[in-house]
DNA sequence: GTCTATAACTGGATAGAC
DNA sequence: GTCTATCCAGTTATAGAC
């Protein structure tokens, strides 16, 4: 039942680096909303960095998870393309919190020794999408004019930064706004 | 001269505050770089939230006014969609800081009174690039099976995060980019 | 216009009782 | 597992001398 407890309290903390920042919030705010004392938050976590370390891990290990099998999938290339942008807007549904950190924190973190990895994850992702692109070209699914290093960046930015306004049961399911998110993205925006 | 000075000490400060964020910035970080102490930045400013504010200020307000430009022009529906796209690169490339500060902090900002602004340039922002949208459905350059929301959240999300990786000077010039993003965003990345 | 000196406060973290 | 009590470092801001 500790481990419960932990896991409440991360989810918490989760909740509050993501709305206002993990610069602006305090070991009391945490304590506050989860209704104990700052001191009392320290016989669970070392320390306010240990919180944001143990959030981005655990939610950096399930996404690439997700990848890998994407990438180690028989399907054809457009189809992998098209099931890396899904799996990519249902973790901004499933992890709102997690994705949100991770966006706006991961730069300023990753400037310290223990949030290494962070880079690494950065440039594992890169190799995700620059595959997947490339694999989208070779097949001649993808227009091969294209500078595929500027479409990655493209594809990357947009799917995450989705989380500053995707809400949750606010009447544009996830799997919407991926549908929506492709048509653009493959076939433009101008008409035909 | 004075105001030389003012604009060099806000210089300074925007690119402290777009590098390692608003809140993680001190004003002996903004001192030390000036080659000052930190008390010597109160006889220019009232507090250092006074110079984030009038540094996003003065931003915001040239910005709009190109945004106003296009508007009133009376070039077809597509190329002020293209000209607005482009001036936003420009933006990106002229003002780095600003926009990066803008993009990181606004919304911490926002909960503060006197940033209320915030939240009216974004709604101004939101009218321009729906206006721009709607005529361009309404004149048949854009597809009509769009979500004109969802496609406004896309461009101004995917143009304004590319701060982030934008470098000037980078070899990569913020025009290229510009015409490299209408293509994906007008035609697709999709094989014909 | 900048410096010296310092006030006033906030925030992360610890020790030991319950 | 939580609380009481508290330390200490860092941060914004001020007052008055140079």
């Amino acid at each position: 039942m500790s481990e419960t407890r932990r896991e409440e309290l991360l989810a918490i903390a989760a909740g509050l680096f993501a709305e206002r920042g993990y610069r602006n919030t305090t070991v009391r705010d945490i304590a506050d909303a989860a209704g104990i004392l700052s001191g009392s938050l320290y016989h669970h976590f070392d320390s306010k960095e240990s919180m944001v370390d143990e959030i981005l891990r655990s939610f950096q290990e399930e996404l690439f998870g997700e990848y890998d099998a994407i990438l180690a999938s028989d399907d054809d290339a457009r189809t992998k393309l098209e099931r890396a942008v899904r799996v990519s807007f249902a973790a901004i549904h499933d992890h709102r919190s997690e994705v949100a950190i991770f966006q706006n924190e991961a730069d300023q973190l990753g400037t310290l020794d223990r949030f290494g990895y962070l880079a690494e994850r950065n440039a594992q992702s890169r190799e995700v999408w620059m595959t997947l692109l490339r694999e989208g070209v070779a097949s001649g699914a993808l227009r091969d004019d294209l500078d595929v290093e500027l479409v990655y960046r493209f594809i990357r930015d947009t799917v995450w930064v989705a989380v500053r306004w995707y809400r949750p049961g606010g009447g544009l399911p996830h799997e919407t706004v991926a549908d929506q998110y492709l048509t653009i993205l493959l076939d433009g925006i101008a008409h035909a």
